[in-house]
DNA sequence: ATTTTTTTAGCAGCAGCTAATAAGAGTAAG
DNA sequence: CTTACTCTTATTAGCTGCTGCTAAAAAAAT
């Protein structure tokens, strides 16, 4: 039985730092009931790092994810951009972008990437979205790459008019029309 | 010029801990050019905790906010649902939603609450967006609390006509009607 | 009964601290 | 000059959560 139940017991140890990898080799020993060198001894054959390594190493990872994501005033990559007329930028859409039970995009990260990059082709030093008109033609999928053309097709006083199209492949599964209204002059 | 010295570096100090919270005392020791304790008596002062605290605190809260990023489908908070006829969700406008520059919501995440939430009011076990006109009526600062209505205003067939109203206090900033498409039947 | 696997135990040592205590250096005022 | 005060450095003891090592007991397999 000891055999199996040491398997077992490295399926739950494995699974366990998925969840909370923030228990000491004293609480695991307390919970499975063995003793603190079986959990180390677990532990190695596993690679699973020390407490302190695993938290770091979770902070670490946040740490840069955290700062990518607020130091990204945008979402996805521009391409090209010629300020005032057009711009590209792609996105692939990722896992946290889909719902749980579709694996469908959400369409806020969709529109995200409109809007963004209307915002960048945009030739002021502050703007902030006005009305939107937006169509999702087709539902986009993890995995795929999109890719969206944004371009000027009128300016008024402080008001910019931008079309974006975005599609997938040669697929068009987005269109917005935006008008971005300029700040500051 | 001790005191002045000192000030200085508890700024820069102070500073470092938001930037790479990741330093030992011994390096800041170094890098200050002064000793180990001078950098403890520092801290104490500051009330910054050790570095195995603030890697601890940095990566409890990171995984915390990525749990909860991962399990929610939906952003904002829903407050009231009456399936297939109204809903009412809250969203605090956080450093993390604002433009770096203007501190103005970043319009993705006023879109966000109120596509998520019309999915929401939406009777169907799957549905995705198909169609949005939407409005920004006026920019959205960091800290506001918006509270956004959706009122399903007609249904037909396997499309929903949904009408959501976003406002901050009195205020209102935001209105959008969609069009959510039913799947499944 | 013997071999192998699994588990437990004990001990030295390490990183990165805290806490407490003491002492030197510089500066400023009486 | 002496006294007081701030700032800095040093020293020592103790803590947590480990690693790395050796050894032996217990259980299971053959």
């Amino acid at each position: 039985m000891a055999r199996q139940s040491k398997k077992i017991r490295h399926e739950q140890l494995k699974n366990m730092m998925g969840h909370s990898p923030f228990v000491t080799d004293e609480e695991l020993a307390a919970q499975f009931g063995v003793s603190i060198q079986t959990i180390r001894l677990d532990r190695m054959e596993l690679g699973i790092p020390e407490l302190r390594e695993r938290t770091r190493q979770v902070a670490q990872e946040a740490h840069a994810n955290l700062k990518a994501i607020a130091s990204r005033d945008m979402t996805g990559e521009i391409l090209d951009l010629e300020l005032g007329r057009t711009g590209i930028s792609t996105l692939l859409v990722t896992p946290d972008m889909v719902f749980e039970k579709t694996h469908l995009a959400r369409g806020h990260h969709i529109f995200a990437q409109a809007n963004s990059l209307a915002l960048a082709v945009v030739d002021a030093p502050a703007a902030v979205t006005g009305v939107a008109n937006i169509k999702f033609k087709v539902p986009v999928r993890e995995g795929e790459r999109l890719i969206a053309k944004a371009e000027v097709v009128r300016t008024r006083a402080n008001k910019n008019f931008i079309w974006v199209k975005t599609r997938s492949g040669t697929q068009e599964v987005f269109r917005a029309k935006f008008i971005m209204v300029s700040l500051e002059g």
